[in-house]
RNA sequence: GGGCGCGUAGCUCAACGGUUAGAGCAUCUGCUUUACACGCAGAGGGUUGGGGGUUCGAAUCCCUCCGCGCCCA
C-alpha cells in the first residue's frame, strides 16, 4: 500500500494536484479528429460578475459528468467555457466601485474612459467564476474560453443584427417597456424580481361629466399615474356600471375628459370593478389602450420623477408624489377610502428599485417569423424524431406556449457596457445598420446624406448570448470548428431562462445556421434550502459551494447533488446532506486502501507467469464463486450506468454505483475474499486470481465513478495503474480522465454463479439474524446445520463457500446435507426453495424468544399466503392477467404454503422447549 | 384567473399498471472483527393527503376535495 494513503480520505491536496495534471497534459483540449465522433457542450455562460452558487455547482457537475463520460467513450469531446458580459450588472458594479473609490460618476468620466475602466475590471475580476469552475473539476477546453464581448463574438452580434435588419426584422418604435429609473435604462424580464410589498389601495372618485355630483370610484396602488389616465374601464357584464359605458368622466386635478369603456377583461370583483386605464404606465392598460385606441400619456421622466403632465407635481419623484397626490385629492373630497394592501411589485434585480412600465423609443426584433422553426424543432415529426428534445419533456409545453404567443423583443439598453447598436443616422435621422463602421464622409445609402452619428444605445446581453452555440465556434466565419462541432449535443441549464435564452438560441440557430443549436436540453433541478425556499442573497439562506468543497471535498459535493434528485425534481438542500457523498468517498478510499495493501506482491507474481497464463488472468477467466459473482455484478453495473448516462439519468447512475460499491463490492466481495489474501485459503493460485479480480473490478469501479467523483478516482487509479499495466502487459493511458469507458461483455454476467452466491448470502444472513435476535455472545462458536432441499441446492455451496460461511459467521461447524438432521434444541431459519438452516442453541437461549421469533415469521408468511390466495381465487384475475404473472404468483404461493407448513412444524417442535 | 408540478417511513426522496412499496439520514440492539466508527452486523418503522372511479390488479391512470410550490397573466 502506498504510504501516502491515510485511513481517512483527505480531499484537499489531491484536487488541485490532479486538476493541474489534467491541464498540463491538455486532456480536456478538443482536437478535431475526423475518425472520432464529436460531442459538444456549450456552457451556459455565467455573468462575468458572478460567483459560483449551488445552482451553478449542480449544473456544471451535470455537464462535467456528461463531458467526462463521452470523453471516456471515445468521443472528441468539447466542453466550451466562457462568460457573458452582463451589461447592466457589470456596469453597475463598476459604477459603484468608481463612486466609492474615486467619487466619480460615469457621466463625469465620459463613455470612452468609463469603458476602459470596465475592461480593466473585467481583466482583474472577471475570471473568478471560471476559476471556481476549475475548482469544481470542470473538464472544459480552456483554450477555447469565450467572452461575449470578444472581438469574434462582437462581429457575430453585428452580423446577426445587420442580417435581421436587411430582412426587415428589426425596427425602432415607441413602446411600453420595463424601465429602471435608477439606472435609467430599459431592462429585460430576466432582470426583474417580483417582491411582495405592503402598500395601499387607494379608492379615487372620478366625477361624471354630466352629473358631477356622481362618481365612479376606481382603486389603484399607483395614484400618481392618474395624470396619464385616458379612460376608466368596467366589465360590460357588470350591472353596476353597464349603463355608464360611453359616458365621460372628468379626471381630477388634470381636468381632462376621459371615457368610460366596456372591457370584458376587467375583473368585476377586484376593487370596485372599475379600473383607471393608464396605457403609458401599465402593461395591461397598454394593451387595453391599443384595443380601444386610447391616447397614451407619459407622465414620467427618465429618472422616475413626474413630468409636466403632472402640473404642480412636476419634478417630484413618483414615490413621494404618490402621497402628495392622495393628500391633494383628499382635500378635494375625492378619496373614497384607503385600504392596506399587499401586492407583488416588480423590482429591478440590479438597482433594487421598483420598475416602471415606461413609454419610450426602443429597438425591437420581430419575433413571429423567427418563432416558427423553433416551434417545429421540438415537435415530433412523422418518424417520432425531433430536432431538439427537452428534458423533462413537460417543459415543451412551457416552451411552446411562449413561442406561440411570442412578443417582439426590446433589444436596446440605455447603457454603455455592451455591443453598441450598429446603426448610423444622417442629419435627417434616417437610420442604416452597417457591418463595418462608416469611413469619414460615408453617406446613407438611400438619402445620400452623410452619416453623422451612431446610435447611443447598446444591445441586450441576450442578443449576444442567443448566438453562443455557434458564435463561440467562429461564426460568421465558416470555420473548421463550426463544421465539426456544430450542432452541439447537450445543453444543461436552469428552467428559469427557457424563454430568455433557450428558445432564443433555437430561433437564432435556425435563422443564422439553418439548423438546431443542440439536440438535447436538460433542465436541471432548482436547488432550494431546507425549507424549500429558493436560495437568495436577500434571505441569506444560500449554501456556498466553495465552503462545501472545503468542508466535505469536491467529490463529495459532486456525488451528493445528483444523488439527491431524480430528473426534474427540485432539491431541498442542507449542509449535512453532503455527509452522504463524503462517507461514500471515504468508503471507496478505504476499499482501495485495502485492495492496494494486498497487492504488494502482485507485479512480481504476474511477472512469473507465462504470457498465456497472464492473458487468461487479465481476461477475467475467473473460477472461484465470489470472483464470478463480483465480475457479474460489475458487468451489470456497466450496463446500468452506461444506460443511465446515455439517457441523462444522473441519479440512477449514481445510485447504481453507490449500491454496487458499498453493498456488493465492499460488504460482500471484500469480506469473502479476505481469507484468500490473509490466510492463504486456496493456495497461491487462488490468491493471484483474487488479486487480479480486485485489480479488474476496482479499475472498472473507478472508471464508472470517474464522471461523478473525478479527483478521488484519479488519485486511486494512479496508484492502481502499474498493477493494471502488469496485468494487461501494456501501458494504460496516462490518466483515468482519458481511460476508455468499460464495455460490458455479455457472457460475463454469470447468472448461475450469482444465484449460488446469493444462496450463500441467504444462509449467512440467517445465522447473523439468529445471533442478533437472540443476543448471543458475538464470539460464541455456534454449530449450524444446513438441510438442503435437494442435491442441486446442496451443490450450490461448495467446500470453499462452506468455509466462508463458517469463517464469516463465527461457526464452530457447519454441517450441510440433503438429509441433515435438525438438532434437538435449535433455532430455525426457513429458507426459500425448501431448504432449512438450524443453529444449535442447546443451553444457550431461552426458547420462548425463539418461539416468538418463529411466530412472527409465521405471521408474515401467513399474510403473504392470504394475499396471494385471494388474488388467485379471483377467476377474472386468472383469466385476464398475463400468463407469466399468474404462473409466477402460483409458484410463489406454493413456495409460501410449503414454507408456512414447515414453519408451523418447527413451532410445534420448539413449543416444548419454550415451557 | 390559466398552465405545470408536488403530497409515499420521523426527515429527504425512490419505485416501466403486476413478488410482501424501497434507499439515505434519524431511531433501537449488539460490536475497539488487522480497509473504513465517515465503520460492521442486526432490527423496528407505511391505510402511499382525503373521497370516488377505471381495471383481474392502482402509489402509479381518471375525477374531485384538501394542502404546498413554481411559471404565465
Amino acid at each position: 500500500m502506498p504510504a501516502e494513503m491515510p485511513p481517512r480520505f483527505t480531499p484537499g491536496t489531491i484536487e488541485s494536484r490532479w486538476y493541474t495534471f489534467w491541464n498540463e497534459h491538455d486532456l480536456f483540449k478538443a482536437v478535431r479528429d475526423i475518425r472520432k465522433k464529436p460531442f459538444t457542450i456549450m456552457i451556459p455562460p455565467p455573468n462575468v460578475t458572478g460567483a459560483l452558487h449551488m445552482g451553478h455547482a449542480l449544473n456544471n457537475t451535470i455537464q462535467d459528468i456528461v463531458a467526462r463520460f463521452r470523453r471516456m467513450q471515445g468521443y472528441c469531446t468539447l466542453w466550451l467555457p466562457g462568460t457573458d458580459h452582463a451589461g447592466i450588472a457589470t456596469q453597475a458594479v463598476v459604477e459603484k466601485k468608481l463612486l466609492k473609490e474615486r467619487n466619480v460618476t460615469r457621466n463625469e468620466l465620459g463613455r470612452e474612459a468609463f469603458l476602459k475602466e470596465v475592461w480593466a475590471w473585467k481583466e482583474e475580476y472577471g475570471n473568478r467564476i471560471l476559476n471556481q469552475l476549475r475548482r469544481l473539476g470542470a473538464s472544459c477546453d480552456w483554450s477555447r474560453t469565450r467572452f461575449t464581448m470578444d472581438e469574434g463574438l462582437t462581429r457575430a452580434v453585428r452580423e446577426s443584427f445587420v442580417r435581421l435588419w436587411e430582412k426587415g426584422l428589426i425596427y425602432r418604435g415607441t413602446r411600453l417597456i420595463n424601465w429602471d429609473c435608477k439606472l435609467e435604462t430599459a431592462i429585460s424580464d430576466d432582470e426583474i424580481e417580483t417582491t411582495e410589498v405592503r402598500g395601499q389601495l387607494v379608492f379615487l372618485k372620478y366625477p361624471l361629466k354630466d352629473a358631477p355630483e356622481k362618481f365612479v370610484v376606481v382603486a389603484t396602488t399607483r395614484p400618481e399615474t392618474m395624470f396619464g389616465d385616458t379612460a376608466v374601464a368596467v366589465n360590460p357584464a357588470d350591472e353596476r356600471y353597464s349603463n355608464l359605458i360611453g359616458q365621460s368622466l372628468v379626471l381630477p386635478l388634470a381636468g381632462r375628459e376621459i371615457p368610460i369603456i366596456g372591457d370584458d377583461t376587467v375583473a368585476k370583483d377586484f376593487g370596485t370593478g372599475a379600473v383607471k386605464v393608464t396605457p403609458a404606465h401599465d402593461f395591461a392598460d397598454y394593451e387595453r389602450g391599443q384595443r380601444f385606441n386610447l391616447p397614451m400619456i407619459n407622465v414620467l421622466n427618465r429618472d422616475g420623477t413626474l413630468n409636466e403632465q403632472a402640473g404642480k407635481f412636476r419634478g417630484i419623484d413618483r414615490v413621494k408624489a404618490r402621497k402628495q397626490v392622495v393628500e391633494e385629492l383628499d382635500a378635494l373630497g375625492l378619496v373614497d377610502r384607503t385600504e392596506d394592501y399587499t401586492h407583488a411589485v416588480p423590482h429591478s434585480d440590479r438597482s433594487k428599485t421598483p420598475v416602471e412600465p415606461y413609454l419610450s423609443e426602443q429597438w425591437f426584433v420581430s419575433m413571429k417569423p423567427l418563432a416558427a422553426p423553433a416551434i417545429a424543432a421540438v415537435k415530433a415529426g412523422q418518424d417520432g424524431a425531433r430536432a431538439v428534445t427537452l428534458m423533462p419533456e413537460r417543459w415543451e409545453k412551457t416552451y411552446l406556449a411562449w413561442l406561440e404567443n411570442v412578443r417582439d423583443w426590446c433589444i436596446s439598453r440605455q447603457l454603455w457596457w455592451g455591443h453598441r447598436i450598429p446603426v448610423w443616422y444622417d442629419m435627417d435621422g434616417n437610420a442604416v445598420a452597417l457591418r463595418e463602421d462608416p469611413t469619414p464622409g460615408a453617406t446613407h445609402p438611400k438619402s445620400g446624406k452623410p452619416l453623422i452619428r451612431q446610435d447611443e444605445d447598446v444591445l441586450d446581453t441576450w442578443a449576444s448570448s442567443w448566438l453562443w452555440p455557434f458564435s463561440t465556434l467562429g461564426w460568421p466565419d465558416k470555420t473548421a470548428d463550426l463544421d465539426y462541432f456544430f450542432p452541439t449535443h447537450f445543453l444543461s441549464t436552469d428552467r428559469g431562462i427557457i424563454y430568455l435564452w433557450v428558445a432564443r438560441m433555437v430561433m437564432a440557430s435556425y435563422e443564422f445556421m439553418g439548423e438546431q443549436p443542440f439536440s438535447t436540453v436538460y433542465f436541471h433541478a432548482t436547488v432550494l434550502d431546507e425549507q424549500g425556499r429558493r436560495m437568495s442573497k436577500s434571505l441569506g439562506n444560500g449554501i456556498d459551494p466553495i465552503d462545501m468543497f472545503d468542508k466535505w471535498g469536491v467529490d463529495a459535493v459532486r456525488l451528493t447533488l445528483p444523488l439527491l434528485t431524480s430528473e426534474g425534481q427540485d432539491i431541498k438542500l442542507s449542509e449535512s446532506k453532503f455527509e452522504m457523498g463524503r462517507n461514500f468517498c471515504n468508503k471507496l478510499w478505504n476499499a482501495s486502501r485495502f485492495v492496494l495493501s494486498n497487492l504488494g506482491d502482485f507485479e512480481a507474481a504476474v511477472g512469473k507467469l507465462s504470457k498465456p497464463e497472464r492473458e487468461a488472468l487479465a481476461d477475467g477467466q475467473v473460477t472461484e464463486l465470489e470472483d464470478c459473482f463480483i465480475e457479474g455484478r460489475l458487468t451489470a453495473a456497466i450496463v446500468d450506468v452506461t444506460d443511465a448516462l446515455d439517457r441523462y439519468k444522473f441519479n440512477e447512475g449514481g445510485q447504481t454505483m453507490y449500491h454496487f460499491v458499498w453493498d456488493e463490492f465492499c460488504d460482500w466481495y471484500l469480506e469473502v475474499v479476505k481469507p484468500r489474501l490473509y490466510d492463504g485459503k486456496g493456495g497461491p493460485a487462488s490468491r493471484l486470481t483474487a488479486q487480479a479480480t480486485l485489480v479488474r473490478v476496482l479499475d472498472g469501479i473507478l472508471r464508472l465513478l470517474h464522471p461523478y467523483t473525478p479527483f478521488v478516482t484519479e488519485e486511486i487509479w494512479q496508484n492502481l495503474r502499474p498493477l493494471i499495466a502488469a496485468l494487461q502487459g501494456d501501458t494504460p493511458p496516462i490518466a483515468l480522465a482519458i481511460a476508455p469507458w468499460p464495455k460490458a461483455v455479455k457472457d460475463r454476467l454469470f447468472p448461475a454463479a450469482t444465484a449460488r452466491f446469493q444462496f450463500m448470502q441467504q444462509v449467512m444472513r440467517g445465522v447473523r439474524n439468529i445471533r442478533a435476535e437472540h443476543q448471543l455472545e458475538p464470539k460464541a462458536q455456534l454449530r449450524a446445520v444446513l438441510r438442503a432441499a435437494d442435491l442441486a441446492t446442496l451443490e450450490k455451496l461448495g467446500r470453499s463457500e462452506q468455509e466462508t460461511i463458517r469463517k464469516m459467521c463465527g461457526l464452530a461447524s457447519l454441517e450441510a446435507g440433503v438429509g441433515a438432521a435438525k438438532p434437538r434444541a435449535a433455532a430455525t431459519v426457513v429458507l426459500g426453495g425448501g431448504s432449512e438452516l438450524y443453529v444449535d442453541l442447546a443451553g444457550l437461549i431461552d426458547f420462548k424468544m425463539e418461539l416468538l421469533r418463529l411466530e412472527a415469521g409465521r405471521a408474515k408468511l401467513a399474510e403473504g399466503v392470504g394475499k396471494l390466495k385471494t388474488k388467485l381465487d379471483n377467476l377474472s384475475y386468472v383469466e385476464r392477467a398475463p400468463r407469466e404473472v399468474v404462473t409466477r404468483d402460483r409458484e410463489r404461493l406454493s413456495d409460501l404454503v410449503a414454507e408456512l407448513a414447515r414453519m408451523e412444524k418447527h413451532i410445534e417442535e420448539i413449543r416444548p422447549l419454550a415451557q
